[in-house]
DNA sequence: TTAAATGCAAATCTTTTGCATGTGC
DNA sequence: GCACATGCAAAAGATTTGCATTTAA
């Protein structure tokens, strides 16, 4: 199984093969990562990460997230403008749906329209390096 | 033809219906809006109404812009959590291919892509309200 | 006339950064 | 030990807002 715990393992070997040191805030905040089922932003991390480790900041927090991203272990959205909401990118690739009312937020995945965006980008002369597809919902009556 | 003038004698129509006062302020900005070929930001924008209208102030800007929006006038973009670009929204709808090395934005359609979006929130229950897709690309070498 | 719009500057919010101090390796 | 990481507080950037003044209708 893919525990929290196996996740975060596996995510320490790799922060340490990119060259990063492992500290207790990294610690944390993987955690946080690895046993999170939503899309928290930046402060909801810091809330969740100092039940692990107290004195934790809010800069260390963003910096950590940033590193995270560069190693390739966390994608950063942000929906409609708002402030950056985070995901473990150790999933397959998925997009979303927001609810507009709720705020709740769905992921869904179709390969059928993966492939037409690959399709249509390389029509027009394009590698897709990564893409954002965000559907703004409301539940039907 | 739907040239700029026309396309802003049209707002000015609706901006009245919708209850809004005509300023020098809005013209120059629903000008700037009709003969955007691009998707500008505020400081953009703000460049280009004081051309029109040179004491035009950074908040009227922003204000204006969010009326427009809520009158269904203009569109408000943040590509990767860039700040906010707008573009008119008196066109098709279309979605955007943004080149990471230039920054150059090219819009594309697809009617197939638009009917997948739309039967996947219906088969998770949800009416689309708007959406967003951008494919972020590299030209292909 | 008068409610709405504007300009200005201050406030807010999110994110980044400089620097002195702490710490993994 | 030393380069890298952290905390703090200040800075930066984007956007919003309070308030006195102006203006469209």
């Amino acid at each position: 199984m893919n525990t929290p715990y196996r996740k975060t393992q596996q995510h320490v070997a790799t922060l340490q093969r990119v060259g990063f040191r492992i500290t207790a805030q990294r610690m944390a905040l993987l955690q946080v990562l690895a046993e999170a089922e939503d899309h928290p932003d930046v402060a909801e991390l810091h809330l969740r990460a100092r039940v692990a480790d107290p004195k934790i900041s809010i800069a260390t927090v963003y910096r950590t997230i940033s590193a995270l991203e560069q190693a390739g272990m966390s994608t950063r959205h942000s929906f409609d403008g708002a402030s950056a909401r985070f995901e473990r990118v150790d999933k397959l690739h998925h997009d979303h749906v927001v609810d507009r009312d709720s705020g709740e937020i769905v992921e869904f995945q179709s390969d059928r329209i993966e492939q037409l965006q690959t399709e249509i980008a390389s029509r027009l002369g394009y590698d897709v390096i990564h893409l954002r597809l965000e559907l703004y919902c409301r539940k039907r009556p």
